[in-house]
DNA sequence: GCCAACGTTGGC
DNA sequence: GCCAACGTTGGC
């Protein structure tokens, strides 16, 4: 496996990720249009504390779609800025408006993620379901509802293998 | 549209 | 600190 400097020191293993995002907020098509994003509104603890603890720049990120059909892997990404403070926040218009997160400590972080692959076809969750190597995939899971996940290096490897991803890691 | 699972809130 | 009520997520 490829080494990596990160926030976790130069000699640090890659780690993998999947994000949701709902396609009709944002998909992989707007990815590859954008090359770079900021993954704002993540409004729960536990993935917040995850993008501030252990998410780190060159991480693999799977991207799924939820809410959406099909259901699927559609491509991957990388982790290209770490966490800092997700500043829709405090901003009134936003639908991740909170205005109990205070700028001197934010509540709620945010990653920066970059393109890297828009799969030829999607892993759908039907794909993923029937790989045995994906048998205990988090977002398998039934009432799975982390908008980010960690994904382990053989499960990264089963889901490229899926999707006969080229993309080189 | 339904509803199970889960997270958060707030009364006590 | 407990737990019932409520809101949200997200697969089906």
């Amino acid at each position: 496996m490829a080494a990596t400097r990160t926030r976790r020191g130069a000699t640090a293993s890659r780690r993998y990720w999947l994000f949701k995002s709902e396609p009709a907020v944002y998909s992989i098509d707007d990815l590859a249009r954008d090359r770079r994003t900021c993954w704002e509104g993540v409004r729960n603890y536990q993935a917040r504390n995850l993008l501030r603890d252990d998410v780190a720049v060159g991480d693999g990120v799977l991207f799924y779609h939820s809410n959406a059909d099909p259901l699927a892997v559609v491509g991957i990404a990388r982790v290209c800025r770490a966490a800092y403070a997700d500043h829709h926040a405090w901003d009134p218009s936003s639908p991740y408006f909170d205005p109990r997160s205070d700028p001197g400590a934010p509540t709620w972080l945010m990653v920066d993620v970059e393109f890297v692959e828009r799969f030829a076809a999607p892993v759908t969750r039907a794909a993923l379901a029937a790989e045995p190597a994906l048998r205990d995939m988090l977002v398998l899971r039934r009432g799975a509802r982390l908008s980010v996940q960690p994904v382990t290096a053989d499960e990264w490897r089963a889901v490229l293998g899926l999707a006969g991803s080229r993309a080189r890691w």
